[in-house]
DNA sequence: GGTATAATGTTTGTGTGCAACCTAAATGAA
DNA sequence: TTCATTTAGGTTGCACACAAACATTATACC
């Protein structure tokens, strides 16, 4: 029962990521880019280090994402000249455009998936799994101090 | 509150990945390694096609770790005679020895996740991720058909 | 000021994840 | 038998995840 548990958490996470792939099609971006994206639109103008707070990836994989919407003009990098080893991310217009459309379709999918679901056994269900989120967050502090 | 239930599932996802790659460091395999030897020693000899049944990946990627595994020597595979098309694949002797250890770190694992949940609310939980689960299939079969 | 140290970000290398294409072998219809 | 189609599987190309090494710039300490 224990394991049914784990593998409902990572077939939800697999077909919710692949959703929205599905539906970013249309604006051919990537499901990373899109969380990317989201990030700069809410906080910017806003610097890599801080994004990585908000997007829990690693350094090296947003320097690639950044890279590949700056690109194709998505996002706008600046750098500051105070401290020039920062680089200021804000959104270019096309993608402003594009996050508005974006926004209603990921709210859709978000009440899509509680569909049917009871208001207090959403409570419940939350309940119990911020209890589940606090065991994995323990166990991977004990983990890293060896 | 919707978007929170996604967020617990894509982060709960995210964590147990790294509590198992942290714990199979020691054995220098990869967590998608792992599940790929996991399904082997379930059904073992067993096909490739097989195998994705019970996977939830791709073939192409099911072929590149085999590759990896069988290079070094924690899979065996051998051809059937009768159909030259089909690669049988089976345990090694020393991931056969691996993954018995491993089979306890994981189930000690699974019950840490759900370690403070009462049994009622687990029930409620898993029925309320069931009807999430639904939905989202649901929707994929409907992006499937354009 | 000069030098060690820390902080920010990029690059490189390996392993997925996945779509699209390719190969060889089996199957089936004419 | 012959030839088109299907099937099992591998290969290629691109994007991401992440560790490790690197380059630049700031900061702290003397």
């Amino acid at each position: 029962m224990e394991q049914d548990v784990t593998k409902m958490i990572a077939k939800s996470a697999l077909n919710h990521k692949r959703i929205m792939t599905k539906l970013l099609e249309r604006f051919d971006i990537t499901y990373a880019q899109y969380q990317v994206l989201k990030t700069v639109k809410a906080y910017q103008p806003l610097t890599a280090k801080e994004m990585l707070v908000y997007l829990d990836t690693d350094k090296a994989t947003l320097s690639g994402i950044l890279n590949r919407l700056e690109k194709r003009e998505l996002i706008i990098r600046a750098e500051d000249k105070r401290d020039r080893r920062l680089m200021y991310v804000q959104l270019s217009k096309v993608s402003a455009e594009m996050l508005k459309e974006l926004d209603t379709l990921e709210k859709d999918i978000d009440k899509m998936l509680i569909d049917g679901v009871k208001n207090r056994e959403l409570k419940n269900f939350m309940n119990a799994f911020e209890t589940m989120l606090k065991n994995q967050q323990n166990k991977l502090e004990e983990l890293e101090e060896e």
